[in-house]
DNA sequence: AGCACGCCGACT
DNA sequence: GTCGGCGTGCTC
């Protein structure tokens, strides 16, 4: 049998090989395939019964059944097709991440480490004797990878292959690992002990005076399991304060046996955020009318996409649950998408209360085995439900009946790297379409994009405009800076009038949001006297202060240093904070409160603060039980959040979103600015208000947001967008060509930039320079592309003269160290 | 991408 | 002479 197989690597073409089986079903199986002198796992795109000389044979067939069906692999061709991006990275990209696990080499020293150090020629630096060292010092053996990135060069695995003649060392193949779920360890009495309770209590009476822990964890078991189930031994040591050393001994002297099972998400309801069933709910005139529209679609497999856009607080929630539950009903499979940042505990706690059974969620955050056991449990028809964000997309739900991309204006939905750079919201459309799958789009702030093809019948659109439950929109207020500060109104970074408002909170016991982004603590340091800023080492960025690790940080490569208290450029002492983070709003506002002698908790909420596991959780809990009054936070406290107490939203400095050198600027402030102020006055009982500072109040996204008018916003954006044929009038692509050495990226850029034919339907930009010109040592050119939609509809001209340049490029520039990346449809213009 | 081959300068 | 850097070409 001939197989075509996509191979994880970026070169635009499948790969044949024999396979030596008659079944049937092999698309959208892997298998595991020499490729040049390396094993890789590729999937099976295509059969034929073909006769080919030179074919090499595949080596194992890896899955029973398939994991990719015929409706995903046409999709992922299409994102293939559509992105510039390889078959084999695109079905990496949307398998779990150990699907692809190639078969890596690894390395174990044979001979005593005293011989390999009378071997090694300690005169010189050899590769040789750089990897014996590196296994000298090692306790185990290592991946050759693992040597590879520590000894540097190319031809590593000669080196190895040669010490292996010699008999120094072992160089072996790691053997392939199937996907598991995590698995924990589970325990449970011995059965025949379990079933004589004389033998226990004789026991027990036994080991009572010498290891009690163990009598008394013996006993808590039987009480707490009467039917000798297996529990997991996590939570039994937890929940009854048992060590885990103590069990260890009664599995040792046979009193309890163990196994690792598969792992139930820790599912702890007593700590739901929500633990009420939301189908029940009586929906509003409008909601209703938007679940009967839609509703509709499911049933007649309608793959003509609805945009429902409904004020913050409207209730879209509800709509998509009842949505799914439709779903459901009619046998088929749902997939909910979200912005990965208000994936947030509420909102899965929130599902998982409607939907006891069957929801699968999807996260970045999780681990390979978590992820596998998700996308395992999907595959089998286990799980009907997804709630994931961009990778979600990928998820392998048969019969899908509908995709609900939510928040579909926010950027996160669009990938940077690696390739392929989706957008989850376009690719949704098409794999709608794919599936005959209704699919809704929504938002409180439609992008431009989705709005327009809304207003020329291109989508449906369902609209809610007043909030459920009786709430309104909040009030709210712009205050100029510029003018309070003239007129001494200002303490720091706040006006009087904000302070007052949060005193006034305060002594209400009602929750404060303040929004802020920019984490850290100031932007910057400045020394006074020359006038030094500390720059990051491999990017051309300023370094964020850090004052509490009293660390400055690169928010683009990570790199972080000690802040010094003096320049280290002059020395001198003058060094200011410049700018202002979340850490300064947060150390500002108890200063300025404890000074008044007013107790207030206040909690950050931004990266730095949520790295951990659960952290996230935790601090919305102290926020949602009144234990913190005041919520200082980054983009993480615009979307999602939904507290009923929340009275009052200040955006402390609204000017961060307007001085962004990139067309949808003023879209994102929009955007961002009514997603914050909608986190105000959720429920009727409490009304809410907002307060936005700034030095532009009569900025054209400040006084939308401000007025809640949506309308007045698009009707001004989409008429500049027309005038700079920018999106949605075109389809906006970047190239971006990047080395580490300026002048290489530079001559580079414009030899790809000459060989780009421009057209009515083809603009070009550039090369110029970006924003950042160089990011983790690379020095970065890019090259702007608008393809004209009224003279290349489809982008086929656009694609076609792509791959034509990016191939004579690549034909001459073969492994070069110059990175090329193409960007379709980039949110990126800087 | 990842690897090997082959050309060329540096170093014992 | 040999080692290692780097440009070039190929992967069914």
């Amino acid at each position: 049998m001939l197989i075509s197989v996509a191979v994880p690597v970026p070169i635009d073409k499948t790969f044949d090989y024999y396979l030596e089986s008659d079944e049937e079903n092999l698309i959208g199986r892997r298998v595991l395939v020499p490729f040049g002198k390396n094993k890789l796992v590729g999937v099976i795109v295509n059969t034929s019964l073909e006769d080919k000389s030179g074919l090499k044979i595949a080596i194992s067939l890896l899955d029973e059944k398939p994991v990719f069906n015929d409706k995903l692999i046409k999709f992922l061709t299409w994102i293939s097709d559509y992105y510039l991006c390889s078959l084999g990275e695109t079905f990496k990209a949307a398998a779990p991440p150990d699907f692809d696990s190639e078969i890596k080499s690894r390395v174990n020293l044979i001979i005593s480490k005293e011989q390999a150090y009378a071997i090694i020629d300690k005169s010189k630096k050899s590769k040789k004797t750089q990897i014996l060292e590196l296994l000298i010092n090692s306790s185990g053996d290592l991946s050759a990878q693992h040597i590879k990135r520590v000894v540097g060069g190319s031809n590593i695995l000669a080196n190895l292959k040669e010490l292996a003649k010699l008999g120094y060392i072992d160089l072996y193949e790691e053997t392939f690992k199937e996907i598991k779920g995590r698995t924990s360890k589970y325990i449970k009495m011995s059965d025949e002990l379990f079933n004589s309770p004389d033998t226990i209590e004789s026991l027990v009476a036994l080991i009572e005076k010498k290891t009690p822990k163990r009598a008394l964890a013996i006993n808590l078991f039987r009480v707490c399991n009467p039917q000798n189930e297996f529990v997991k031994l996590n939570d039994f040591c937890e929940k009854f304060k048992v060590g885990k050393t103590v069990i260890d001994a009664l599995i040792e002297s046979e009193v309890f046996l163990f196994e690792n099972l598969p792992d139930e998400l820790d599912d702890k309801v007593e700590n739901r955020l929500s633990d009420k069933n939301e189908l029940n709910l009586e929906l509003s005139a409008e909601q209703q009318k938007s679940v009967e529209f839609i509703a509709d679609k499911i049933v007649n497999s309608d793959n003509k996409p609805t945009l429902l856009h409904g004020v913050t607080g409207s209730g879209k929630t509800l709509v998509y649950m009842r949505l799914i539950k439709q779903c459901l009903d009619l046998g088929k499979t749902a997939l909910y998408m979200v912005p990965e940042i208000s994936l947030t505990p509420q909102l899965i706690d929130r599902f998982k209360s409607s939907f006891p059974e069957g929801l699968s969620i999807i996260h970045s955050r999780m681990s390979p085995g978590e992820k596998a056991k998700e996308w395992k449990d999907i595959l089998s028809g286990k799980n009907k439900i997804v709630i994931g964000a961009r990778s979600a997309l990928f998820a392998p739900l048969d019969n899908l009946g509908l995709i609900v991309v939510d928040e579909e204006h926010d950027g996160s939905y669009k990938q940077d790297s690696p390739a392929p750079r989706y957008n989850a919201r376009d690719s949704a459309i098409v794999r709608a379409n794919i599936e005959k799958a209704a699919i809704v789009l929504g938002s409180a702030t439609p992008s431009i994009e989705t709005m327009f093809n809304a207003r020329r019948g291109k989508y449906d659109l369902c609209e809610i405009s007043s909030r459920c439950d009786g709430a309104v929109l909040p009030t709210l207020k712009t205050i100029d800076m510029l003018d309070a500060k003239k007129s001494g109104q200002t303490y720091k970074n706040f006006s009087k009038e904000l302070l007052e408002k949060i005193e006034d909170r305060l002594t209400r016991k009602e929750g404060i949001i303040l929004f802020h982004n920019r984490r850290g603590f100031s932007s910057y340091l400045q020394c006074q006297d020359c006038g030094y800023i500390p720059q990051c080492e491999h990017c051309s960025v300023k370094l964020t202060y850090h004052k509490s690790k009293g660390l400055l940080k690169c928010h683009y490569c990570g790199y972080t240093e000690k802040a010094y208290k003096a320049c280290t450029l002059c020395g001198s002492t003058q060094v200011e904070e410049m700018g202002c983070g979340t850490q300064m709003i947060e150390e500002d506002l108890i200063e300025y409160f404890s000074g008044k002698g007013i107790d207030c908790k206040i909690e950050r909420m931004d990266l730095d603060t949520t790295s951990k596991k659960g952290s996230h959780r935790r601090i919305l809990e102290r926020f949602a039980s009144g234990a913190t009054d005041i919520l200082v936070g980054t983009q993480m406290v615009a979307k999602g959040l939904d507290f009923e107490r929340v009275s009052l939203v200040g955006i402390v400095n609204a000017d961060l979103q307007l001085f962004i050198p990139d067309f949808r600027t003023n879209e994102r402030a929009f955007q961002l600015i009514s997603q914050v102020v909608g986190r105000a006055g959720r429920s009727g009982k409490i009304s809410g208000e907002a307060i936005i500072q700034t030095s532009r109040p009569d900025h054209v996204s400040i006084k939308s947001a401000a007025e809640h008018s949506y309308n007045a916003f698009y009707e001004q954006e989409i008429k500049e967008r027309l005038a700079a044929a920018y999106p949605p009038f075109s389809r906006f692509i970047s190239i971006e060509i990047s080395s580490q050495s300026i002048d290489e990226a530079e001559k580079h850029a414009w030899e790809i930039a000459s060989s780009i034919q421009q057209s009515s339907a083809l603009l070009m930009l550039g090369p110029t320079a970006p924003h950042i010109e160089r990011i983790r040592e690379y020095y970065r050119r890019i090259i702007i592309i608008k393809n004209i939609k009224k003279h290349d509809p489809s982008g086929q001209i656009m694609r076609l003269t792509l791959r034509r340049v990016l191939n004579n490029y690549f034909s001459k520039h073969a492994s070069s160290k110059v990175r090329i990346k193409i960007d379709i449809d980039s949110f990126n213009s800087i």
